[in-house]
This record gives C-alpha cells, structure tokens and sequence, in this order.
RNA sequence: GGGCGGUUAGCUCAGCUGGUAGAGCACCGGCUUUACACGCCGGCUGUCACAGGUUCGAGUCCUGUACCGCCCACCA
C-alpha cells in the first residue's frame, strides 16, 4: 500500500506551506503536470487479480466532440477508480478511442478528399492533397484507415488534454483505438476462434437492409420512428373470378412480391379460403391463402398479403410457411427490372402485367407507390380511398430512409441458441442500479435472430477470409481461406492467403478476399480483451480479465453490453466484468437528453473554465447511479464554493499547529466519534457503488464542521483556556482534517490534493481511505457519551442563533444572562460560552432559549 | 401490446430496513465575527400525483388510476 494508514498528527515531518489567500486558481493546471510527472495513477502491473481493479472504459467516439453528458458520466466512473485506488487496489483504468464506423468514414472522407475502394492496393506512404479536390480520390483501405489514424489523431489529443482538466485518473500509457492494428487483430482473431468452433456462419437469406448505406444492419442498430402512411384496400379474385377477398396493406407497391395471403387458422371468415388459390390484381399472380397464427384477425380486414419482403413477419411467414421468393427490392433501394411471364414470374395476364410494372420499375420503392394506387384505382381493384395514418416504421438508428430488406450473403454469430445462457449472465451480473437488468433481459428475450455481423461498407476490420476462385471462375464461399493468426491483422483486400500469388487475385483457379468489413460492435464487443491485452500480454490480461467495472450508458445495454456479455460468455466462457454501472443522461431544461447541438453551446472546457473541474464534477457527482439528472450550472457553483470552503477551513484547522496532545475534551471527542460513524457508512456505501450518497453525507458533516465544531472550538484551540484543552482540539481538528480531505478525494481531486500538499507527503490520491476504526483509535474508541454532548450543544447553538436573530442581534452581541432548556444541560459549557458571548448561563424548564442582552456598546 | 423508472417546498433533488416532512438554490431579514463576504446567522415555503388497503402509526409496504420519461415488440 502507498499511502500512510495512521493518523497520529504528531507524526508528521513536512514543513506547513499554508497560503495567506488559498484560491482554486491554477489548481488543475498545476496538479494534473504533478500527478503525469509523478505517475500517480499508473497501473502497477506486479499485483495479482484480487489486487487489481479493472475498468472497461466507454471508448468515446473522436469523430464527435465531447459533451456535457460525457463529463457526466466519466466522471462517476473517475470517482469509483479514486476510491478503489485509496481502497489499495491497482486500478486498471485504461481509455480507449473509438473511430472505427461510420462517422469517423465519412470525417476522412470530407477531410482528406478521399474515398475508401478496397479493391486497390495499398500504397506506402501515400499523401492526400494538401485541399480535397472535388473529385473525391480512390484509396485502399490500409491507407484509408492509415489517414482516419491520423485524422483522429489530433481529435484524441484535445480529448486527451480534456480529460486531464477534468481530472480523470487515467492510466495514459494505457490507450488503444478501435480501428487500431490490436482492434483489428483481436477483433479477427476472436471471429477466427468463432468460426473454427462453428460460432460463426455465413448464409444468403434475406437481412434487414439500409438504402443509402446499402449495408446489411443488425436487429441492434433498429429504431422505429413514427411515419406516416395510409391503409390500401385491395381485392383480390379468387381463382375462377367469382369470388374475391379484401386485404389491407400499407405497401402497395409490393403487391408484384406477393406470393400469398395468410389468415388466422380459427378465422373462421377465411377458414373456406385457406388451400384455394387467389390471384393479385394487377400483375395477376396465383397465390396460395395460407394460414399461420402470427395473422392477426382483428387487425385490418383480418387477412394479408405476404411479400418478399415487407418487413420481417413476412420473413417469418415466408421462411416457416416454405414460400416461393418473389423479390422486386435492389440493394439501391429501387425496383428490379422484371421479365414477366418467365419462371418465378408467371401470370395469368404477362402482357398486362408487364405494362403495369413497366411504370414501377427503376424507381425507388416510395415512388413507386403513386403509379401502382393509381392503376390499382383504374382497374378497380382498389376500394374505396387510401386511408392515412401514422405507424412506426423501422430505420436503422443512422440512416434517413425506411429499411428494406433484401437477400444477401451475410456472416452471422449464433446467439439464439445461447439465449438462456446470456439470461443467466446478466443475473450473475451486478447492476448499479440494479433495474437496469431488465433492459438486457427484455432485449434477450426479443431477439429475434441471430447477430448479423457483416456490413457491406469499406472501412472498418474487415473479415479476415479469402474465398478459392474455382476454375469456373465460381466463387467458392463453401470454403473460406482463413490465415494464421499470427499474420493478423490482415486485410484480405490488399494481402494474399498463403499459397496463392498476389497476381491469383480475382483468377480462375485463384482467390477472393472478402469484401465485407465487421458491424462496429463486433469490435467494441471485445474492449475488455483490446484493453488487457488479450493474445499480446499474457500476463497483464491475466491481471485484468475478467474486469470489475462497466461504465456505460442506458441507451447502449442492448448493443454494447449486451453483445461484450455475448463475446466473453462465447470465447472465455464468462462475463466480461462482474459490475456494470448505468449511468443516466443529462437532460436540458426542458427534460430533454441534451442534444448534440445544445451540448456544443455549453462545452465541457467552457464549464470547467468557468466552474472549476471540482465544482463540475461535484454536480455530476451529485446525481444518484443511473439517474437522469438536470444540466445544473447552479449545482457546478455549489461545488465550487465547497472546494473554497475546503481551503479556507484547511487553513484555518493549519493555522496554529502547537499545542497538539490527547484529545481530551468531549466536544472533539464527539466530533470525532460521530466521524468514525460517517466514515463506516461511507466506505460501505462507497462499496455499493452510492457515491453520491457518500458525497452528500460527507458535505453535511462538513459543513456542520465548519460552521458549529470549528466555531465552538474556536477560542479554546487559540489558548484562550488550557493548553490541553487547545491540544485536545488542534488534534481532533488535524484528524478530522485529514480524514475528510481523504472523503472527498475522489469528488474533488484538484482542491483536496492541495490541501494535503501542504501539510502531508505523497498524494492524497495514494493515500489510504479512512476507516472508522482508525479515527476511533485516535479517542481510543468511539465515545457515546462524547457524541451526546456534541449533538446537545450543537442543538443549543442553534436555537440560540435563532433567538439571537429574531431579536435582531449580530454575533457579537454580548450575552449577559442565557436561560437554556435543561435538556441542554450536558452541553460543553466553556466552548459554548466562549463562542456565544455568554456571561452567565442557567438552564430551566423553558421550551426555548431566554437570552437577555448587555447594552450594546454604544457606537 | 409488454416491461422499467419517476411524480416530495417556486426550482434541482435527498429521504436506507414504516415512528410527528429535509437539503441546496431562489426569495426575505440580519451580521464589516482576526479561516472564508467565493463568507456567517436566521426566516418563509409542502393535504409527499390520486384512490383504496395493511398497520397503533404510511412519503416509506400492498392494490389500482392518472400523468411524465425510457426500453422492448412479428404495428399487415
């Protein structure tokens, strides 16, 4: 352990260095140069797993700029890590970079003037042009993450230099970046180790497709949002034109994908129907009436049309129901050009069927929609008028237009089969606070498939997979080329699989890379294994892994916490940490999330400039584990004054540092023990996570400190009774001190680290947390009755404050006569005195103070 | 539709295992007190969302309702 674990004041060497006008200025710039310098939070890389504490820190994303709630946020786990620093544990407290993904691609292009064609070659040392051209220039992908590292690089500094005003206790020689050379070799490796177990599969099936990105995206990246649309009611024939049925859809323009109508099995309206045959109007089409129990009967007319696709319970009907494909959607987001009247396409009517899709195709599937009502409408097939309304709709969460889904070929990591198992994860798991398990349990239980991991974009960690090339030229994915995982991390579009040439790139008989990259999350899954260094540093991820801590948000239980269980539980047969701790957001004053575009008015240095990095990160501390809390510059100035208050009570308590001797008096022994009680509590609650509890409790003890223990004490520790009695409170004063500098140490690092510096060695921030214990030893043993008396007299001081300033009196007022309540009576008499300008005090059976003045000196 | 959280003084929020409502801010009044005017003392402010129930006693436990927020859902 580094810090001093005894109290005894006398014991201290270090010459007082007080100030005369202790201020808050300068404090972070001074302090964050001295802990760099003296390594104060370097992870000490000796002490064993039990020893250590381990913190899997949020990456923030450096294609953005940071904000209020990063601050927050960070700033809690900031206060847990100083804590377990001073509990003795080494903290393994490292930050990583996240620019990997889409905003960091679409950042390198606009800077750079770039953009990322994998089918290239790497250049070395390639130079983008000193001013981006308009004509965007095509780069490999080695050398566009080349420029993203670089770009970020300046983004990461000013993050960097961020943090340390802030104050994080970071270990700075412990970073990594997610696009990095060890992401990416983990983040391969890891799926390499997946697919040899069979974790992994690739499949040609129909996935959920963004337009504009024209990426596949998975279930985690959905969002609904609420769009408009209008009900469209069809009728459709029966075989022999009889008859007829009339479906509802809101997306008519994929009446050329139908390939059935399903209903209810009990409906009994389309009981008859279910086996027969109908045929779609328009593109007269023969579809099979199904029936299957995800049909709703009283949504709608009660019966659908099924399409290849519409959304994903058409996947659902189509996949269990054994449906032909009959898909119209490209991957632009347009409709396919279609031969009718050739196999897959047969009707009733080619010709008729044609003219009208003739005025659909090449069109974008809204667009669609105007030409096909309209002949729907002509034809008479459509009854009565669109009705409008409004339905959510899914979008993934980054993108601008509705999703599709089309058919691909797509990895995917099993998960539905690991559903029970990733449930008892998250039990096994300790939540702060604990609700916010139920995010994770509601998200497993709605998985609906398993985790589609590829993206059809160009940067990120790509798949590391060849494909043979047979001499057919077929592409051959049945039987991935795989390379050993000390060649990682790869780039299948640039390097080539052992035993081929570069030259068999793209030949018959050669070899293919994969052309797809991994859904960022496939990365930031795996930070716990990129941050202790997994396959690199044996030793220190033996020290580190499992983790202690996850510092994450709410919003991201279902993408980040979720798929890190999923990894670890898969590849390490674990969890990847044993605490996750929720934090809320910070809301504007209109109990909104503060948005990006508020959060860039109020920047995170502008309120540490203005507030100090102690007051702002006593607001944040201030908020309860997982609570949204209100951006509060009020509550930043609260903190501030503390921090002030914390110098000049220093101060004072340094100010004259003889006598010193046993605490005697009963009034510091009352302080004292009441201290040893807070302490106790504290270190429990702090245990629990409940820093803000701890901060609030130790703010009341020490303003009560400062404003009646001091203020009573205050004569006698001057001399103006005993020398023991003057002893027996600069002692208590020096312990008290001491112990709640170290309370506060992890809220308000800059002003308690001040303090300490003047009359104690090392860091406060090495020192060891106080334990109730230690402070009772100084009085040897908590002292009931000792406690008894501070609250007494505590309680007649306050009552005869308010007396005193009913009657208008200031504090220096002269009391002549004082009658107190006899409940009083065991209250410290000579301190209570002496503060109050008592000549003469009694005690009767008054239900409140009778205070009778001297004359005031005339002025 | 399912789930979770919230509803306490004008504002921001504490109130842990049930025992006569708390803090800070704001507001008002007082104090040139030798650590601090970036300070100190005091005052004002509440049918603890609503309705039932359990209990000697409920802000605190149970049931239901309303509103706010969030998460999730196979919304034809």
């Amino acid at each position: 352990m580094v810090g001093r674990d005894t109290l005894s004041c006398d014991t201290v060497t270090i010459p007082l260095n007080l100030p005369d006008k202790p201020a808050l200025e300068g404090l972070e710039a001074k302090w964050r140069t001295r802990w760099d310098a003296d390594g104060t939070y370097r992870f000490d890389r000796t002490r064993d797993r039990a020893e250590v504490y381990a913190i899997d820190t949020p990456p923030p994303t450096v294609s953005g700029s940071l904000h209020v709630g990063h601050v927050f946020s960070y700033t809690h786990t900031d206060v847990i890590a100083r804590f377990q620093r001073m509990r003795g544990r080494a903290v393994f407290y490292p930050m990583g970079w996240d620019d990997n993904g889409l905003p960091t691609e679409r950042r390198v292009q606009n800077f750079f003037g770039v953009k990322c064609d994998p089918s290239l070659p790497y250049v070395a040392g390639f130079e983008p042009p000193a001013t981006p051209g308009k004509q965007a220039i095509p780069v490999s992908r080695p050398n566009f993450i080349e420029l993203c590292i670089r770009l970020t690089e300046a983004d990461e500094r000013a993050f960097e230099d961020l943090w340390r005003q802030l104050g994080l206790s970071v270990d700075w020689s412990h970073t990594y970046a997610t696009i990095g050379p060890r992401a990416q070799r983990i983040s391969q490796a890891a799926f390499l180790r997946l697919l040899a177990r069979g974790g992994a599969y690739q499949l040609e099936a129909p996935t959920l497709w963004d337009v504009d990105f024209r990426t596949a995206v998975a279930q985690a990246e959905l969002e609904d949002r609420e769009q408009p649309g209008a009900y469209h009611r069809l009728r459709f024939a029966t075989e022999d034109g009889t008859g007829g049925v009339e479906i509802e859809t809101t997306r008519p323009e994929l009446l050329p994908a139908c390939v059935a109508l399903v209903a209810h099995p009990d409906d009994e309206r389309y009981r008859p129907l279910f086996g027969t045959t109908v045929v779609t109007p328009l593109f007269g089409v023969k579809v099979p009436v199904v029936a299957h129990a995800l049909a709703e009967p009283d949504r709608g007319s009660g019966i659908a049309m099924i399409c290849t696709f519409g959304d994903i319970t058409d996947v659902t009907w189509w996949r269990e129901l054994s449906l032909p494909v009959r898909a119209v959607i490209q991957t632009n987001g347009s409709l396919r050009p279609v031969e009718w009247g050739t196999p897959g396409w047969e009707s009733v009517d080619p010709a008729g069927a044609q003219a009208a899709y003739d005025q659909m195709a090449g069109l974008y599937v809204s667009k669609a929609r105007g030409p096909v009502v309209e002949l729907l409408r002509a034809s008479g097939a459509l009854i009565g008028e669109p009705r409008p309304i409004t339905h959510a709709v899914k979008f993934y969460e980054k993108g601008d237009r509705p999703l599709e889904i089309v058919t691909s070929r797509q990895w995917f990591i099993r998960t539905m089969e690991h559903r029970e198992a990733l449930l008892a994860r998250g039990r096994e798991l300790a939540w702060y606070p604990d609700y916010m398990r139920g995010r994770l349990e509601n998200w497993i239980n709605g998985l609906s498939g398993d985790w589609c991991v590829s993206r059809q974009r160009f940067f990120g960690v790509p798949f590391p997979l060849w494909y043979p090339v047979g001499p057919d030229g077929q592409i051959d994915y049945a039987h991935p080329i795989a390379p050993g995982e000390a060649r990682l991390p790869i780039d299948p579009s640039t390097d080539v699989p052992d035993g081929y040439r570069a030259d068999q790139r793209g030949q018959p008989g050669g070899f293919v890379g994969d052309p797809d990259v991994m859904d960022t999350w496939a990365t930031s899954s795996l930070t716990p294994q990129i941050a202790g260094g997994w396959l690199e540093d044996d030793d220190l991820f033996a020290r580190v892994f499992p983790m202690d801590l996850r510092p994450q948000g709410h919003d991201i239980i279902r993408t980040w916490l979720f798929s890190t269980v999923l990894r670890a539980h898969l590849e390490a047969n674990t969890l990847p940490w044993t605490h996750a701790a929720v934090s809320g957001w910070v809301l504007d004053p209109d109990r909104k999330k503060m948005s990006k575009s508020k959060g860039n008015v109020v920047t995170p240095k502008g309120l540490l400039d203005e507030h100090g990095s102690d007051g702002v990160r006593y607001w944040a501390a201030s908020a309860r584990p997982g609570t949204d809390t209100s951006f509060d510059p009020a509550q930043m100035k609260v903190g501030r004054r503390l921090a002030i208050k914390l110098l000049n009570a220093s101060r004072f308590a340094l100010l004259q540092t003889e006598p010193v001797g046993a605490i005697t008096e009963p009034l510091d022994r009352g302080m004292l023990t009441a201290l040893a009680r807070l302490v106790d509590d504290a270190t429990a609650q702090m245990e629990d996570y409940d820093y803000a509890r701890v901060l609030e409790r130790t703010e009341r003890f020490f303003w009560s400190f400062c404003d009646d223990y001091l203020e009573l004490v205050k004569a006698r520790r001057y001399g103006d009774f005993t020398p023991e009695g003057a002893a027996s409170a600069n002692s208590a004063m020096r312990v008290a001190l001491s112990v709640l500098l170290r309370l506060f140490a992890p809220y308000l690092p800059f002003v308690t680290e001040e303090v300490w510096s003047w009359w104690q060695p090392g860091s406060v921030h090495r020192a060891a947390w106080p334990a109730g214990a230690e402070v009772a030893r100084e009085i040897s043993g908590e002292d009931a009755g000792a406690a008894v008396v501070l609250e007494q007299t505590q309680a007649a001081l306050a009552e005869v404050r308010r007396v005193r300033s009913l009657q208008k009196r200031g504090s220096k007022s002269v009391i002549a006569a004082a009658v107190l309540p006899s409940a009083c009576a065991g209250l410290a008499q000579q301190d209570f005195v002496a503060a109050l300008h008592i000549q003469a005090l009694s005690f009767a059976d008054v239900a409140e103070p009778v205070l009778t003045f001297a004359e005031e000196p005339t002025a």
